[in-house]
DNA sequence: TGTGTTTATGTTATAGCATAACATGTCAAG
DNA sequence: CTTGACATGTTATGCTATAACATAAACACA
């Protein structure tokens, strides 16, 4: 499996998934002429290490402790910058974020989450999209954005049942 | 347009939708030998009565005000009762919870979101859940619970900006 | 009808998530 | 070297949610 996505599920090197995600992150942000600063750049490592949504206060706590400020508003800007600009997805059904596998490539992100290890894996929400938009216009309703976000088990944690 | 869901973005007779669903859920509860209590009964009321979702706090402060109980426990209590027998439905993108509109008929909701007149209507999910089954499959996941959610424009404040 | 069991409600306290408002600092353009 | 835009630091507070324990109401059945 070598989608950027669902790949969370796989085994495989953490840190050159991390690497190569971090690298497009920042062709990206120097392409639109905006900042990747310390604390925002420091925010994506840990959301990219962890390779599982955090709560805002997760990421807060490691930044503290690495001397960068401790108050909550500090992470909060910083993740709704990387939201805003594609590079972070919020996970609604946990009040956590996650690091987005495919920053740049326009995407209808669909949430598999795992309700026993956590981890969150991005899927191809291509079909869901075009299903969200044929119920939206069949009420009248123009969508601008969408929540599409699934729980249950993981590959790994499946077999772990079985 | 009769359709249960979506009928929300169209001018009808909300006290006699409330009163459809409140005696179909009372049949339901019945049936199931359950309890709808008093606390539970004038809480699924409040939110037929919203016919918009609702935050636990604004439930809390109406019910403080006829009497019941006003620690947050009594409504997150009578609220999670709702939520698990499908006579309501949490709206995660608003941290809120709004009434189920077809009790008791199995569906897997999604929900449009007026974002200027915080209407909640109900669509029909079936085409969306079918692609979210594929995605979550192709990926190896067990999907158990979903959630569907978009922000937009009803029909009627569509109107109001064109 | 009384007694034990289950279920629901009341109450206190606290934990977790998020933002408003204002002060300070940084950096690049003019 | 000043100005303006952006980013960060800091204080305070508000909203959302639950743990833990006490009380009471409903029910089943001897």
């Amino acid at each position: 499996m070598h989608d950027p996505g669902t790949q969370a599920f796989s085994a495989h090197d953490h840190a050159q998934c991390a690497g190569d995600v971090l690298a497009r992150a920042e062709a990206l942000v120097a392409a639109q002429g905006l900042r990747l600063t310390p604390v925002r750049r420091r925010v994506l490592e840990i959301l990219l290490e962890a390779h599982r949504a955090l709560g805002a206060y997760d990421v807060l706590n490691r930044l503290a402790t690495e001397g960068y400020g401790n108050q909550p508003p500090v992470v909060y800007r910083a993740l709704d910058f990387l939201v805003e600009h594609g590079l972070a997805h919020r996970i609604q059904r946990l009040n956590a974020f996650a690091a987005c596998m495919r920053p740049g490539q326009a995407h209808a992100p669909v949430f598999l989450i795992c309700r026993t290890c956590h981890v969150v894996a991005e899927a191809d929400g291509a079909g869901v999209g075009q299903a969200l938009s044929a119920a939206g216009a069949a009420a009248g309703f123009a969508i601008e954005r969408s929540t599409v976000e699934a729980l249950g088990l993981c590959p790994a944690c499946n077999r772990a049942v079985a």
